[in-house]
DNA sequence: TATGAATGAGTCTTCATTCAT
DNA sequence: CATGAATGAAGACTCATTCAT
């Protein structure tokens, strides 16, 4: 009951809503692939881990490897919908009242949250689209151009009233993309080695040198 | 023969000599994975690359997964060696005599080559890591922290002499690396949106706002 | 309704009367048979022929097998009643007036337009037979004799009158069936081989050959 | 050993052979297929009868309707090729010395114990080209051309000498043809109806039927 | 030592059959 | 009665691994 209200909250129409056991199987699919990779899965795990019968994976999935494309269009439903939703107007407004320190560290604090709530799914997309072409296609037309029309039009903006230096746009979102992925994947995969303090003091830190470089200043005076 | 006197050469030792058969299924091993990934690498295909009849794969390894452990020592070998070697004497030697800048340039360059020389090892290591966590420790116990002692001295000796700024050495360290990574898996997953300019232009620009971050600071007025 | 009292009426009671849509199901069930055979068939592909719910398929009949037996029901029925009612009385009525050429001609073709009519039918029936016994025994004892009784008759009668020499009846019998089935089977199997003329000239033929065989008497002279 | 000479004594050169193994599959495959119909076996089934792990079955064959393609090959080599060759020299040879009937005996004996020899086959064969219609192809280029070449040439020449009447050559090569495979089909599929002699008394009825008809000429007189 | 034919456990997938609605 | 979603047993096929040569 709850499950199906929420979906429709979410879909906000019948008709690109999916069928109650369909989503189980996916979210099965999900957890399975991320622990094991595509290849390394077995049906009858997924089907468990779903509690459904074997069977009933491949009356909403013709094969194993539409499970995996399936996983595309959970991923902009709960990761892609909500990054741009939010983001577009929230940053935008925000941005005249605050500090940009502020709100980049908010900005980064949000897409880290997003991004380790959809981490198997994340993961398991992107790792599989390494050896998937048919997963990269849509990546490489939906995902990354959404994010980079984000990120891009909040660079322009702080160069356009001067916060920003005139590096190309371009260099500075991809800047802001590999400071935040480099810090989630080295923390979480190493983080004996590379989780310092929690999230928010690390955000913080990362944004600084973001904005100020690690070269010493003073000293020139 | 060659090979074989390169090889012990190389190790400096018969101890870890490997047989030349058996590295070149390695090497037949490491194209097959990083393009297949483990799991969807098939020991007749690695067989026929090997140039060696399938079932001797196996007077070499054991089992199919014992060859991606195996692959931990080539990656020791070509990659880790290497970056040790090389840099420590000539990156902190060079260092007094040139600007930050370019040494830094240097680096980043010298490591970006170096990686993507490697990188169907590295990559398939990596990837596999995530799911085989056999492979996980010895990166834990061995690459990473080879890697961090590299950086971390070299960042600890620029804040000593005030060329850096007071932030905590690992963050330093991992903002390098962050940058460094997200350059390279942007770029090569994405080249159409990432790839801006030349490695040497790119690695300038990264190094710059590594140093100077891209915050406007007015100075320049 | 109309289908219903149709039936009633060929069946002549109620016990009999196969429901509308058990009918259907069967008419459905010899179709994708005779296509596809027996193992070959899916009863997806029946239901959806027939135009009912999987599931009703297996309220009218226990498993898929039952199906293959049922379709002996309609094989009486469609078949068998119409070659014994119609036969016995025209055939040795028309006998004695004319002549044993026509009289042949006419049962030949009789037969061959009949089989023809229920073709999937019939060769459902008998090829599954070849694998499931059970099929066999109500051919045994019901199907052959029927066939055999009328064309025993009709020979017998012939050789009393004087008009056929003193085979075996049986012999005779065996023969006329295997001219006939040989021509059915060879001409629409191999139509670019054995259909020669249009039906009516080639029973005449084959009526022709049985009557008077191939060999040159020489009393043409 | 003694399979391996016979197989290159049939075969006359190392080109054709087949496998030792890969015939004993087929011969599995002709056995399980006679008796439950290509999808009606399994292939585990087949394995055992061929004492062979399941797993070889497809080294030699790619698929499970491979094997049926392959029983194409046996059927060639085992029923076609001494169906021609012994044939095409001893009854021309013999034609002018013996009755015909005694000719048309011997033929017809021939072919029968050829054909019950190899009654799995090319029923397996037969009743799958039904549903497939790749075997139908082969069948119609291969072999009945070749069963026809034989008949047609035998009837024209008997034909030509005046012994038979001047029927449509084809037409008397479809009778002889109808006649044996009726005999053998009604006489094996129903003993207890048409099994009335052994069957070299049953050729010679047949036989002289074929000749001379059934009609009795002699009243006429 | 190296081979590659043979193995058979394990996989994805199908499909007759069931059963709650 | 009729439905069709769900089932799960069983099938074709794959592939790491073994072993006689």
């Amino acid at each position: 009951m709850k499950e199906k209200d929420l979906n429709e909250l979410i879909e906000g129409s019948n008709e690109e809503q999916i069928a109650e056991k369909k989503l189980k199987i996916l979210e099965a699919a999900i957890k399975v692939f991320s622990e094991k990779g595509f290849e390394g899965s077995r049906t009858s795990e997924i089907a468990k881990e779903a509690e459904v019968a074997e069977g009933t994976i491949f009356k909403y999935f013709k094969t194993k490897k539409d499970l995996l494309s399936g996983l595309l269009i959970p991923l902009s439903i709960k990761f892609l919908r909500p990054l741009i939703m939010k983001s577009a107007e929230d940053i935008l407004k925000k941005d005249k009242e605050n500090a940009t320190e502020e709100i980049l560290k908010e900005l980064f604090l949000d897409r880290l949250s997003l991004i380790k709530k959809n981490m198997p799914l994340i993961k398991t997309v992107l790792v599989e689209a390494i050896y998937h072409d048919e997963l990269l296609e849509p990546i490489k037309e939906q995902v990354v151009p959404q994010v980079l029309q984000l990120l891009d039009s909040y660079v322009d903006s702080h160069k356009q009233n001067g916060d920003f230096n005139d590096y190309n746009t371009r260099l500075i979102s991809r800047t802001m993309m590999s400071l935040l992925m480099g810090y989630i994947v080295l923390s979480s995969v190493f983080p004996e080695f590379f989780s310092l303090n929690e999230d928010e003091k690390e955000i913080e830190s990362i944004v600084d040198i973001f904005l100020n470089g690690v070269k010493n200043k003073g000293e020139q005076i």
